[in-house]
Order: structure tokens, then sequence, then C-alpha cells
DNA sequence: CTTTCGCATGTTATATGATAACAAGTCAAT
DNA sequence: ATTGACTTGTTATCATATAACATGCGAAAG
């Protein structure tokens, strides 16, 4: 256990965040030599964007940035990142808020559960194996083949809640 | 146990789908009377479209309904039907599919999960405890306050399974 | 080399989903 | 009969997402 927080992880605590980005660069970059993908500028640039903060960004938000660092100024060209970093298992799809996230832990225990706080906008991605399971219980029993999950709560952080108290 | 098929519900089997709008409606007034809420027309007629098939709906197509049959052909007219149903308990926003559905259990163990098949469109929607316990403690090491949750699986329907194999 | 082919990037145009802001109608309670 | 809360309707606009097509670029076959 070197560098995977696994279960208790760092989630809403403060944290070395360069850190963070780095190693969530490095285990991109090994993913998609893997899977024989290019990083191209604009998905590593759209990466790295979402990495910034653990926060949810609309497609338009990152358009906007990318717009004004010389790439494409059409929606296209962040969906199609985006899009890229999705199925490559980089970035995840926030259903709730129609938006994206980097991935914290490319390559593990797929499928988290995120927690959303509706007050500050920061984001958990955590490892929902239990909670995953007990879905799966649930489709089996109803004869239900499962191919993706989507888990999201939404709710004050902790400190958010603090504040509010 | 006369009328609430808790947790072996039906689901994707086929039932006397008849029986199950009748009930579902008699459900939505009683539990609108409670509320001093009103089941106006569109309110009303919203709620039927809804229940009419087990399959979320986009608010535009049940806007081209309404509208068919001399409602208001403007957006809000759905939409603010379709808030209203769900604040009250009636029906269900499925993130996924930026849809609607309606609700079956009105009243009963909220924030279910949903199966939602990906071929026919059919939809189960299941008390969640178990898997809602999974997240909750997830949230709790967290410290995190849930709010609401979504929880979703996309895939096949046992039907759709069969025909696929 | 250079041709070819697949993929990446960019564009225009449009589809789809959702809300803000305001006007007018309904209706129960005074 | 009048008030005041709520409901319905409108117009206008915003936000999210994708289709369809043109161009560029680079690796591999010739």
């Amino acid at each position: 256990m070197s560098d995977q927080p696994a279960s208790s992880a760092p989630a809403f605590a403060p944290h070395d965040h360069r850190a963070c980005e780095a190693r969530a660069l490095d285990q991109a970059r090994d993913r998609l030599a893997e899977n024989g993908a290019r990083l191209t500028p604009v998905r590593r640039r759209t990466l790295e964007i979402l990495l910034e903060s653990h926060r949810a960004m609309g497609a338009y938000e990152v358009l906007d940035r990318l717009a004004a660092e010389g790439f494409g100024r059409q929606p296209p060209v962040a969906y199609r990142a985006l899009e890229f970093l999705v199925e490559h298992g980089l970035a995840h799809r926030l259903q709730r808020l129609n938006a994206f996230a980097a991935c914290l832990h490319p390559g593990h225990d797929h499928a988290p559960a995120f927690l959303i706080c509706r007050s500050c906008d920061m984001l958990a991605e955590l490892p929902a194996a239990p909670v995953r399971d007990a879905l799966a219980d649930l489709a089996a029993e109803n004869g239900f083949q499962v191919e993706r999950v989507t888990i999201e709560a939404l709710g004050l952080c902790p400190a958010c809640a603090g504040t509010a108290a």
C-alpha cells in the first residue's frame, strides 16, 4: 500500500494536491499506453484541467478553458476529449450534475460512489464495493444484467456541514 | 401485505397493469390530500401519462402528449407538472436519462434504486434499503451529510438479455 | 519516398433539455 | 364582492449535447 489510500481515502480532507495530480497523470499515461491510445495535447490539457480541483466541471466550462489556450472553441472539442477520458477510465461523468470529474484512482475499483457537496461543489470519489454488491444482489434477484451503475449522494461535506451548524 | 409487493416486486415480470396504474393513482390522491396539495387536470394527466408504461419519459415527450390534449404547449407546462409530482413523491427523476417516471410505491421506502433496460427502456423501481445503508456507511466514514441519493443501474432486463443470448 | 488509411481535430448547424420572467385566470376564504 | 395564494399559460433565453462534414497528421504498406 504505497500509493493507494484504498478505503480510508483523504476524501474531503486536505492533502498534497500536487502529488495527487501528478500521480493521476502518471497513471493515466500508463493506462493509455497499455490500451494503445494517445494522450494528445487537447486530451492531456483536458485531464489537467479536471485534475486541478476536486470538483466536477461542466463541458462548457472545460471548453472555455481550452478555447482560451488556443484549442478549438466548439462544443465537440470538449465533449470529445471528455468522452475519451471517460471511455478510458480517466474521468467520470456525474449524472446528477451533467458534469465531469477527473478519476483519482485510474485502474482501481471502478464504478465508484460519489459524494457531492451542494454548498462548495467539492467531490469525493470513493471505492463503492459494498454499495455495488448490494445493488448487484438486487439486480440478480430480478434477473437484470448490470452494465453500468450510477451511485451518487448529494449533501454537505464536513466543512460545509460544520459552517451551517 | 394486501397491496405492497415490498421487496420481491414484479419488477420486469408481466402483471396486471390496469390495477397497477389505478392503485398508484389512488395512493397519489391520498398522499396529496394529506399534504393539502391539489391534483389539478394537468398534473393528473401528467401522472397518468407516466403511469401508462414502466418507462422513463423525457419532459418533451410528456409535453407533446399534453399539448395534443389541449394543455399548454410550452416547456414549463410539463416541467412544472413533473416537478410537482417529484416534490410529492409521485414520480422520480432519472439522472441517467434526463427523464421522469411515475413512482410505483408512493409513500413507501423512498429513494429507491432503478434498473433501466438499455434495450427496451423498461424500468424497475426497487426498494433500495441495503444499498442506501451501504452508501450511508460510506458517507458517515467521511463525515458527509447525505441529503439525496441517486442509485441507478443501466443494463439488460431479463427479456432482452434472453433475446440477445 | 510517397501513397494510403485511420484517427484526431476543427468547423457549422441543430437537436434536446431546462428555466427565468411576466401576464392572466381560478377559486376558496374573508 | 374582494383579496390573496396558487395555477396555468405565454415569450424568450439559456444550457447541454450531438450530427455531419472538412481538414490535417502520422504510422505503415507499397
